[in-house]
RNA sequence: GGCGCGGUAGUUCAGUUGGUUAGAACGCCGGCCUGUCACGCCGGAGGUCGUGGGUUCAAGUCCCAUCCGCGUCGCCA
């Protein structure tokens, strides 16, 4: 079946070439731009989904048709496909022209002045393309990250169908959860004063399918928090990759990705290089350690050094009493301004100050707190094996400080290094065995660290322990693990809980009770006191993915209709005020209005 | 909510120490142009300088308040 042709066009703007000439064709699209070239000459610019073809105007009647419709309006051209005079080798089409037989105009574009230039759209403010984002959609600059977030997700389902997986949609419309993010909740008319709250994940309906017998899970889902936006966190809603597999440990779950997203990286990705199977393991303590985050970036070769023991009395204040931590970079190049400059940045980004110190390229320990480390010259060189032309960038404070500000330094220093960044690849890793429990900052008191439906490892007898008191419960760790990728972390998945007894203890020891995890998780709980089988899954951003194929700076450009960053459709009007009938309907007062614009 | 940057023509921006009638490019309108392709040339229209208040002989520019946008931190099991 042709795959283009309908009642309005043979064919589309994208496809006539040579071998069309001398054919009739009829061609649809928007009218993208004319060049009046003479009272009889004119060069017109047909643009559909497909592409762009030349449309010539050789006739005065033609030029004053074609003058008198403002860019944008869609047309209908019925005319003779003809070998250019001068031809353009920058267009696909551009050995071609159609010279039109018959003009129709199929929808009138109303405005002469538009929003901004459709061809250029990317340059407008942000705020005006999301108003108008079907204009700035027809840019295909623009459209292009949406027909790739179409690949991408067709080619994630097709490679998860052929490793054994089974699509299943979960709800949309299910019960608050006690735990995470804020809900987006919809009242519900038939029962006054009770709410639906829409999914912040489907994390339970996946392990319910666990328990009800299903082996293999996955869901392109809807996920909604009511959070705030960042640059590569679009406020509301986002989709996971989301998946789960019974009778399964993390290992198998390691090995689904592992061979999934590789081929679809290189395939669909700004570069064709990316990390093969298996991907590295980092222990989240050792990520934290060598590289003061649990998101590396692996694509940067520089580690963080513990220098407390060798710096930290020298002398120079801000170190005594505290972890220092040191990013040593070799064959550095950057003058003083640049390194002021990339201080100033860490501060800003980490909240704490950077310090410095260089060795020169005649072996003398310059700049920055240098003259503090005077004395102990020789010893400072050799215990960190530096050698001339070397830049050490450092960090200070109580130990997670210093390593999350070495890890902000260390990542602009990657940044600024050519040599020590391989940019053009796709480098995978995990972080595993991440903490079960932490202290938390408000309460001060014992807290899960991330989720209380991962496995515990050492699972029963590792909590007893922390129980009586002969373990501190803050090693335990939790069969928890992140997918990270050039320093975006892309999911978060566990092996699960499925276990009522060890769910309780795990919950006892945050002082919570048997009662607390009945009601907080009924369904979950009940259904695996009917035996659940062992399970684990992962949840892959496919909003994160996407932009990290497409090299975009920000999440908007990746989503077709995305919201501003206050959570606001400017182009629908949502959120929006309803009617008081509405209301009624809902048994909702509204207690407080935002001023109508 | 904190911090940072920004808001001037339809769009993107410039605007010096506070000083004449607020400029440019693109777009738009009119004219010219027979092979353009970011067409070219000539001319023209287009401004609540986000909003409100203040200082001043004089405010786009300085001060205060406020609204909006983006980034960042908080937040995101």
């Amino acid at each position: 079946m042709d795959q283009v042709k309908t009642a309005y066009r043979t064919n589309s703007c994208g496809e006539l070439r040579m071998a069309d000439v001398g054919k009739t064709v009829t061609l649809s699209g928007f009218l993208e731009n004319f060049r009046e070239v003479g009272s009889e000459l004119g060069f017109a610019v047909l643009r559909d989904f497909y592409g762009t073809t030349q449309v010539v105007a050789e006739t005065e009647e033609t030029v004053k048709a074609i003058k008198a419709l403002n860019k944008e309006s869609t047309i209908q051209v019925t005319g003779t496909v003809r070998e250019r005079d001068s031809k353009n080798p920058n267009m696909p089409t551009g050995d071609i022209e159609v010279v039109p037989s018959a003009i129709t105009v199929l929808g009138k574009c109303r405005h002469n002045e538009l929003p901004f230039l459709v061809n250029r759209s990317r340059e407008a403010d942000e705020s005006t393309r999301l108003k108008y984002r079907y204009l700035d959609l027809r840019n295909p600059e623009v459209k292009k990250n949406i027909i790739l977030r179409s690949q991408v997700v067709a080619a994630l389902r097709s490679s998860m169908i052929d490793h054994g997986f089974m699509e299943i949609t979960t709800p949309i419309l299910t019960a608050s959860s006690p735990e995470g993010a804020r809900d987006y909740l919809v009242p519900s008319r038939k029962h006054p004063g009770k709410f639906y709250a829409l999914p912040q994940a489907p994390q339970q309906f996946k392990q319910l399918l666990m328990a009800s017998g299903f082996d293999k899970y996955f869901q392109i889902a809807p996920c909604f928090r009511d959070e705030d936006a960042r640059g590569d966190r679009s406020p509301g809603e986002f989709y996971q990759l989301d998946m789960e597999m019974a009778f399964a440990s993390q290992e198998d779950v390691f090995a689904v990705l592992e061979d999934v997203l590789p081929p679809i990286f290189a395939k669909y990705g700004t570069y064709d290089r990316a990390s093969s199977a298996p991907f590295l393991r980092i222990p989240y303590l050792e990520a934290m350690e060598k590289y003061g985050s649990d998101k590396p970036d692996l694509r940067i070769d520089l580690t963080v050094t513990n220098v407390t023991e060798l710096l930290g009395n020298c002398g120079f204040e801000p170190f005594s009493g505290n972890t220092v931590k040191a990013v040593v970079v070799s064959d550095f190049e950057g003058t003083r301004k640049q390194i002021d400059k990339l201080c100033a940045d860490v501060e800003v980004q980490a909240g704490n100050k950077a310090y410095w110190f260089r060795l020169d390229e005649n072996g003398e320990l310059v700049g920055g707190i240098s003259k503090f480390l005077q004395d102990n010259k020789d010893h400072v060189i050799n215990a960190l094996g530096l050698k001339p032309n070397t830049f050490v960038g450092l960090a200070a404070g109580k130990k997670l400080a210093a390593q999350k500000t070495a890890g902000v330094l260390l990542k602009m220093l990657g940044a600024f290094c050519p040599n020590h960044f391989d940019k053009e690849q796709y480098a995978f890793c995990w972080i595993v065995d991440f903490p079960m429990y932490e202290i938390g900052e408000e309460s001060g008191e014992l807290e899960f660290c991330h989720n209380p439906f991962s496995m515990p490892s050492g699972g029963l007898e590792a909590l007893d322990k922390a129980a009586k008191g002969e373990i501190d419960p803050l090693t335990i760790t939790a069969d928890q693990y992140d997918l990270v990728c050039n320093g975006v972390e892309l999911s978060s998945g566990a092996v699960r809980n499925h276990d009522p007894e060890i769910m309780i203890e795990a919950f006892r020891l945050v002082g919570l009770g048997e009662e607390d995890v009945k009601s907080k998780f009924p369904a979950m709980y009940n259904a695996f006191t009917y035996g659940a089988p062992p399970h684990a899954g992962i949840a892959p951003g496919v909003d994160r993915m996407v932009m990290l194929l497409s090299g975009e700076e920000t999440i908007r450009e990746i989503i077709p209709f995305p919201m501003n960053k206050n959570a606001q459709d400017i182009m629908m009007g949502a959120p929006g005020f309803v009617t008081d009938k509405q209301l009624q309907e809902l048994n909702i007062q509204v207690t407080a209005k935002e001023e109508d614009e």
